[in-house]
DNA sequence: CGGGCCTCCCATACGACGTTCGAGTCGCCG
DNA sequence: CGGCGACTCGAACGTCGTATGGGAGGCCCG
């Protein structure tokens, strides 16, 4: 198995060549973004940045490699909160992020899949999501716990949601209807957040910081 | 110009059972916990199986049918915990059983990505988390984001878990240790959970449930 | 008994994909 | 000025998902 594109370093570049990884990877995110997963091919990424598909084997091992790339970019976006007294305020900001970041391109959901995340953006996250929760004094192995059980919330939560966003909401609805007596606790109590994946989000997270508050 | 009857083999209805879509499924996923996810094709699957690579589409439209069969099949092995008057130990149990099926076949993490989780094991499972739930007494919209919060935790653990799953641990424990400026945080505290996966899943999943009680 | 029809199987083929290879082009440094 | 490293690309290979059209065997209806 080869390293992640992470530990390797990125090939010397003399100069400012017209092409990089830099700007592959911000077109992968565009044409990611507009046609999802399912049509970014080296030919038609390369087709986009006016290059030959094999010049991109160049600046970059793999397709996997592009995808990973891009991936730790959207991340990219998160804002960081301030350090401050207030370290659920800021646990829910960063967290708030990391979700929109994931709903803002719901391809991310399909590239996240068994898949360690060690990007740059993602590790920088990921750190302010370690301090904000040092804050509360915690540290050491518990405190890894803690952040563990926030991250991995915050990702099932995005996860899901990109799944449910086709139509099928409303199918899902009426068959849930239809086998009544084969899912009644679903059928009775099942509805989709809807319009409240916010709140529903908002709702989970607050569960969770409870029941960690008394840390 | 055909052979002559007579030195032809009949074609043995009884050597092999006629092709399902059972066996299809169970195939698959023999196939994926043997060799993973990116050598999963429709033509090895049918040599597996013993027939030709177009005679799957006859029982299957698509590939990505053979996949979402193969997900929900897996989540048929999550145990279904009794109904019982301990509903925190049943759902305990049930999220256990759930995350124990997806690390029991990685796979599972690469398939779920952006897609809505509608297979008949999968409802079976959720309708039990909802009545494991509904023992509280709570019930509608509140009922679902419950239920919500424990499943995404759930998912995002397993995801997370398996993303670790190779070799890169150590690499980025050291890659960790070389940039412990840009990552403080991460760098003091940040130790994957190595062989306490388990613990750090009871843990987080305590946090939750805990934050839920006073439902 | 016979013929059509439904079920199930498969060989062939097409277009697209990821990636390798070897041959280029261009500018910098000696 | 010569060559070397950085960078580009056309052609090709092997593999993939899947469409197509045909054919074998069993069953029902006449």
């Amino acid at each position: 198995m080869t390293e992640s594109v992470w530990l390797r370093e990125e090939r010397s570049r003399r100069g400012a060549p017209p092409l990089t990884r830099e700007r592959i990877v911000a077109e992968a995110v565009a044409l990611l973004d507009e046609e999802g997963i399912g049509r970014l091919t080296m030919r038609r990424l390369a087709e986009r940045l006016n290059t030959g598909s094999t010049t991109l084997y160049w600046h970059v091992d793999t397709k996997d490699d592009v995808l990973e790339l891009a991936l730790d970019a959207v991340f990219g976006d998160v804002p960081i909160p301030d350090d401050g007294a207030d370290w659920r305020g800021a646990v829910v900001a960063l967290m708030s992020g990391w979700r929109r970041a994931m709903l803002d391109h719901p391809w991310s959901a399909a590239v996240l899949g068994g898949r360690p995340l060690l990007g740059p953006n993602v590790l920088a996250r990921t750190d302010a999501l370690y301090a904000a929760l040092a804050a509360t004094g915690v540290t050491g192995p518990r405190l890894a716990a803690a952040a563990y059980a926030v991250a991995n919330y915050v990702i099932g939560s995005a996860l899901t949601q990109i799944g449910a966003r086709d139509g099928a909401e409303h199918a899902v609805e009426e068959y849930l209807a239809r086998n009544r007596d084969r899912y009644p606790a679903l059928a009775e109590h099942g509805h989709l957040p809807g319009d409240g994946w916010d709140a529903a989000f908002a709702q989970g997270l607050d569960y969770l910081l409870a029941g960690m508050a008394p840390l």
